[in-house]
DNA sequence: GTGAAAGCGCTAACAT
DNA sequence: ATGTTAGCGCTTTCAC
């Protein structure tokens, strides 16, 4: 069924019965009931090429996905994002494209983007410190919101974060008030942004109690659980080995977990751990946190707001740069599950 | 840049441009040579709504991953299946569309693919057994390729599928091989096919050595983290409690070692975990693999397979339905870590 | 308030 | 081997 049928049809012109459709004011409103009936009677759909032809939009936003050539890593974290970023464009009748990419092959695949005109805009994912993809965006004109942030200056450009810093520096000092001194932090590559926060915070916590973070005990690299694994079983080789672990994702949690208990270390008694990613959303609505996430930043939460930005971006036609901070929450109290005195 | 400048500028008909860039046979080779060479200088790119529009195919392929209305779960193979199907997509110039829809709105999303033609084939993701889906898109006449199956009669349709219950049946020998004799299964939901044929080979283990599966000790549920958890918690609280679990997802896996652990009863003593899931791929090339997974069925592998499979429905026209049956590895020896004797 | 006609960028018959 | 023309399904002037 298409616009020339459903008007013959209607006894109408194809556009009348497309005015009607797309809620131009001047149709009269008894045509535009009548139009509308029939066009869900007879399951209608405007063919979006033919749309997109026309009005020179595509509606549908890019998702280009990095993804690691050495390790072929997709980050889990992507699922939810998507998850929550589809939720948003599914509600405003958009496409969603996605690209998975490795890393080098990034710029190319935006200037395809760019030069076929396929998306409306891009989310841009994983930011690197200082990224040149904000650049090539910018100079290719396409509307695009970062998911976190990728330089020291953050008000050019659009984003939504999570304030990985201070979340990084209030799981030291729980942990500090928890009696740890020795305390390790496994992070991402430190090139990434999220990771640099983080790393700051982490050591922010140290400064202000006048502790001095051991650099043996801070590793970055990519988040896999053997890397976890390896560095965790590394430091609690050694005598004076850390005591509690703050972990960058659920990943190398698993890893370090496994270190903890090859080490005969039963969690419980001396090692605590604590995690920053959205693990929340693999468990049932209202169930007990797991013992060992303390930190919670909804990534579901923010793909829906990098969406919703980017399709208010589009729609105003308003480029002015906007910014989303979100708070984490410490997952604390009963449904935390133990965290150890050192 | 469009055709119209482009053919402008090389004082060709847009019809003769068009047909050097798509590799019609009747162009002389030197116009050909030419007009590609002029199109990547001026960085030409076909606008692909005008190209479907014309040609009434859309080279886009679309992925329906369906996420629990309860839990709001996104199952995490989905991102590594999507990342194997994307690189086949850009190397043939395919795009991907990604619907992410509570399961409710499935059929909805199917329709609405179906009537506005945007793509050109879909994969279907997470069968349940005698799934309505495939007589849905058969109805449709949508090429459609599932990953998994999705009912008894699996020859009249195309799909991808490893084989569940010859990995589960090989699993649970393996235990019984090391004396094990009270082994647990944590399980995904039955009405999905996967869950079904793995329970069925786990079963079939056990007739084959004469032994009877315990039913307190096959549980099934959505796949959580915190179902792993409760679920081996409740067991090893019994004093028969199972010696071995066999886990079907990473994430059940992280809810049972935890509970091991909260039992007192160290790994490395008495109890061995199999996992049957895609964690390979959160690896390191050729890094050790972990300790607990012990079968391997490579989901970014059946992303590729899958979307070729398609792409070659697409190509030849022809609806014949194939399929392909993955068999997996058991991941053993030095690699392995250890697979304790009961 | 409605309609006729042009045009978005491309491909495919049908010439030549 | 190349060009001319019509048309894919829609939106958008412009006219009434």
């Amino acid at each position: 069924m298409n616009l020339k049928e459903l008007s013959t049809i209607l006894n109408l012109s194809q556009t009348t019965v497309s005015r009607a459709l797309n809620d131009y004011p001047e149709v009269k409103e008894a045509t535009r009931q009548r139009v509308k009936a029939a066009a869900i009677a007879h399951n209608y759909r405007a063919n979006p090429r033919a749309k997109g032809l026309a009005t020179g939009r595509s509606m549908a936003i890019g998702h280009v996905i990095p993804i690691s050539t050495r390790h072929e890593i997709v980050n889990p974290v992507f699922a939810d994002f998507i998850a929550g970023a589809g939720e948003i464009y599914s509600r405003n009748d958009h496409d969603m494209l996605l690209s998975v990419v490795s890393d080098i092959d990034e710029e190319r695949t935006y200037r395809q983007l760019a030069a076929k005109a396929s998306v409306d805009g891009v989310i841009v994912h994983g930011p690197r410190g200082n990224d040149p993809r904000i650049k090539l965006l910018k100079s290719l004109g396409i509307p695009f919101v970062v998911h976190g942030r990728a330089s020291s200056d953050d008000t050019d450009y659009s984003w939504v974060d999570v304030n990985n810093r201070r979340s990084f520096e209030r799981a030291a000092n729980l942990l500090f008030d928890l009696g740890h001194t020795k305390i390790a932090l496994i992070n991402g590559l430190e090139f990434m942004d999220f990771a640099r926060r983080r790393k700051e915070g982490f050591l922010a916590a140290h400064t202000s109690r006048r502790f001095v973070a051991n650099p043996d005990f801070m590793v970055s690299d990519e988040m896999t659980e053997d890397f976890g694994y390896q560095s965790a079983r590394d430091m609690l080789a050694r005598a004076d080995g850390p005591t509690a672990f703050i972990v960058s994702s659920m990943i190398m949690a698993i890893g370090v977990r496994r270190a903890i208990w090859d080490a005969g270390k039963i969690m419980g008694q001396n090692v605590s751990v604590i995690i920053h990613d959205d693990v929340l959303s693999y468990l049932p609505n209202g169930a007990e946190i797991p013992l060992f996430t303390a930190t919670k930043s909804s990534v579901h939460q923010a793909g829906r707001l990098c969406a919703q930005m980017l399709l208010d971006i589009i729609a105003s036609n308003d480029q002015t740069p906007r910014q989303t901070l979100l708070e984490t929450e410490l997952m604390l109290g009963e449904s935390t599950g133990p965290l150890l005195k050192a």
